[in-house]
DNA sequence: GATGAATGAGTGTTCATTCAT
DNA sequence: CATGAATGAACACTCATTCAT
C-alpha cells in the first residue's frame, strides 16, 4: 500500500524529471521553463511544482539523476582498475561511454552547471549540490587518481590538480564535438584521448 | 564633424559593449538584461537599444570585441612561431595569458556560447559571429596547426581533430579553475600544458 | 458506535479549527491558506476540505469556536450584574478578560473580520455568521445595555448607537495594544476604560 | 522640460495611486491585486510595475497619499486649539471629518494596516512606512495631547497611553459604521464623542 | 471514510521591444 | 539624437477545489 504509493509517486517524479533533462538538453537551461518542461510531460506545470516543490528541487533531481547513472558506471570500472594509468583511462573511457549512451544527461548536467544562477548571480560551485553522491564521487576523482599515481611514481612528477582540469577539459569538450557533429566518434576520441595522456603522464624512459 | 559624430558613436558603443562583457561576466548570460547592463553603462535601457538595435546585436558586438582583443593577441605570437610545436605552445600561452588579462572577456565568451539560445532554441553557431575575424581565426586554427606538424612529421601521427578538441578543451577549462579558485596559477597552468602536448605530440623517440 | 463517530468527528474539527485559530492569528487571513493550516493541525490538507467541505465552512466554524467561549464568558457576567452601569462595566471587563486568556481567538476573529471578502468583494456580515449565537449576543449587546440604562434614567440621555460604536472601538482597540506590546496591562485598560465610561455615561450631578 | 517630465510622472502615479485606493477600499487589500488596480486605471499591470517598481511601493504611496491629506486636515486644526481640550475635540473632529470626504482614504489605510503582511507574516508595525510625515504626525498625536492636559491639571489624571488607545478605537470605529450604514450621521457621532471624551478627561468638578 | 494527485486561475515580477516625442 | 512610457509575453509560484481510488 505505502510502497505502492512511494512507487508511483517516484515513477512520476522520474517520469518529469527525464522530460525535464531532455528540454534542458535541447533548449538550454535558461530556456527550460518549468512550463515546458510540463508541456513535454503531458501535464500541467502545477503538476511539476507539486512533485518537486519549486524549480531548484527539480534541477536537483535531475543532477542527482544525471550524476547516478555517469557514476553507476564510472565507479566499477575505476574500481576495478588495478594500476593509476588503468584507472585514468577507465575514467575516460567510460564518462565518454556515458556521452554517447546518455548524451541529454551529459548536455543537461552541462547546461545546469553553465546556466544555474542564484539570483544575486552567484554560481553553482559544485554542481552534486546534494553531495548525494560525494563517496561515489571521490573514487573516480581525478585529483585522487592522478595524485596515487604520482606518489607511487607509476606517473612523471606533474602538477596533479594543473593535469586534472586539463584531462576534464579534454573529456568535457568532446560533447561541444558531438553536438557540433552528431556523427563525432566518441571510441576513436577516447582512444585518442587515452593515449595522448599515457603519454603526457607516464614517466621518461631511462636508457 | 561627421567623423566626430562616428567618434562618438563607436565610443558610446565601446562603452555599452565593455558594460555588458562585465554584466555577463559577473550575472551570466541569463541573468544579464538589457536594462541591467544600461544601468551599468549609467544610461537609460532604450539608449541600448538605440545603439545596437536590439540586444542579439548588443551580444555579437561583445563576441566581436572579446575576439578582436584575444585573436589580437595569438595571431601576432602564432605567426612568428617557427615551427608546429612553438606554435602550439604560442596558442596555449596567449589564451591563457588572456584569460589573466582579460578575464571578464574570456568570462562573456563562455557565458554567452553557452547561454544564447535563438528564439526556437538553436544554439549559437561559432562560425556566424565570428565571421569578422575569419582570417585571424584561420591563423590560429589548432586543426590547422595541428596538421601541418603531423604532415610535416614534426609531431606523431594523431587523430588532428581530437587533439584539436583536447587541446581547447583543456585550455578552456582553465577559465572554470580561476572561477573556482581566483589565485589559480594560469602561467603554471600553461607551462603543464605545454609540457603535457609537447609529450602528447612529439614523435616517439628512436633508440 | 455512532456516537463515538461523531465524537470522533467533532474531536478532529475542533482540532483543525483551532489550529486555524493559531494560523490565522498568527500569519493572519490572507497568508492563512488551508494548506497551511493543514500542515499546522499535521493532516493533509484534503483532510480539511473532507471534514469541512470548504474553506468557508472552516472559517465559519473557527467564528463560531470564537465567539462560542467570548459569549460563554459574557452571558454570565453580564446577565448577574443588577444595574445597567454593572452591565457596561461587565461586558468591558469579560471581553478584555477574553483577550487576555484567548488572545489568538480574539485576533483571528478580527483578521477575518477584517480580512474575509466574497468572491464579488462583499465583506463578512457580522450578522449572518454570529446567527448561532443570536440569543446570547443579544443579551450583551451594548445598544441594549446602553439603552435600558438611558431609559431607566440611570444614564445621562445620550446618542446610544453612537456610544455602543465608542465603547466597541475603545475595547477592539486593546487587542492592538497588545499586538504592538506584548506586556500590555489589559486590567489597568479596564479600569481606565471603565471609569471612562462610568463619567460618559453617568447623568449630571445636581448640586 | 525636466518638470513637465516629473509632472507628467508624477500625475500618472497619482492617477494609480488613487486607483489602487479606491480599489483596496472596495475589495479590500487581500483581493486587490496589481492586475485589478491596473485594470480600473485602464492601463496594463506592467504600467503599474514600471511607476512603483513593485507592489510594496505602490502601497507605501497609497499611506504616503491617505496620511498626507488626513495630517493636512488635522494639523492646522489641532495646531491652532488653544488649550488640551480644544485640541482633542480638534483630533476628533476633523479625523471624524476626513471619513466623511474621504471614505475611501480612510478604508484604504485600515485595510492596508490590517491586511498586510511581510512574506513570513510579520506585520505592518506603523502604517506610516516612509516616516514621511513624522513630524506633522507627532504634532496631532493623542499621546501628546493627553499627556499635556494632564501634566497642565487641564485633564484629570488618567492613564495617557490607555486613554489615547481608547480614543483611536472610538474614533477608528465609526469607519465601521459608516461600512455598515452609509447614512451613518458622522457629524453626529463627532458630538457624541467629543462629549464623551470631555467628560471622561475633565477634572472632578470641586464643590 | 480518507487522501494523494492533479488542475486552472490567479499572484507579483522581469523582460526585450516599440513608439511618440 | 535620445529617452520615458508603455506593453504583452513569459516567468516561478500559490491557491482552493475536484476527483479517482
Amino acid at each position: 500500500m505505502r510502497s505502492s504509493e512511494t512507487f508511483t509517486e517516484q515513477a512520476r517524479r522520474a517520469q518529469i524529471a527525464q522530460c525535464a533533462i531532455d528540454t534542458i538538453a535541447e533548449l538550454g537551461y535558461g530556456q527550460a521553463s518549468v512550463r515546458k518542461i510540463a508541456d513535454r510531460a503531458g501535464v500541467a506545470m502545477s503538476v511539476v511544482l507539486y512533485h518537486f516543490g519549486d524549480k531548484d528541487s527539480l534541477i536537483a533531481a535531475v543532477i542527482d539523476e544525471c550524476y547516478s547513472v555517469l557514476l553507476g558506471q564510472m565507479v566499477p570500472a575505476v574500481d576495478s582498475a588495478p594500476t593509476g594509468a588503468a584507472k585514468l583511462e577507465a575514467h575516460i573511457r567510460t564518462h565518454l561511454a556515458y556521452m554517447g549512451t546518455h548524451p541529454r544527461h551529459q548536455l543537461a548536467i552541462m547546461e545546469i552547471a553553465g546556466g544555474f544562477r542564484t539570483k544575486d548571480g552567484g554560481r553553482l560551485q559544485d554542481v552534486t549540490v546534494g553531495a548525494a553522491h560525494a563517496d561515489a564521487r571521490a573514487r573516480v576523482e581525478l585529483d585522487v587518481i592522478l595524485r596515487e599515481g604520482v606518489d607511487s611514481g607509476e606517473f612523471r612528477p606533474f602538477d596533479v590538480p594543473a593535469m586534472a582540469i586539463a584531462v576534464r577539459g579534454a573529456v568535457g569538450s568532446a560533447m561541444l564535438a558531438v553536438l557540433a557533429d552528431p556523427g563525432f566518434d566518441l571510441g576513436a576520441y577516447a582512444d585518442e584521448l587515452v593515449e595522448t595522456f599515457t603519454r603526457a603522464t607516464r614517466p621518461d624512459q631511462e636508457h
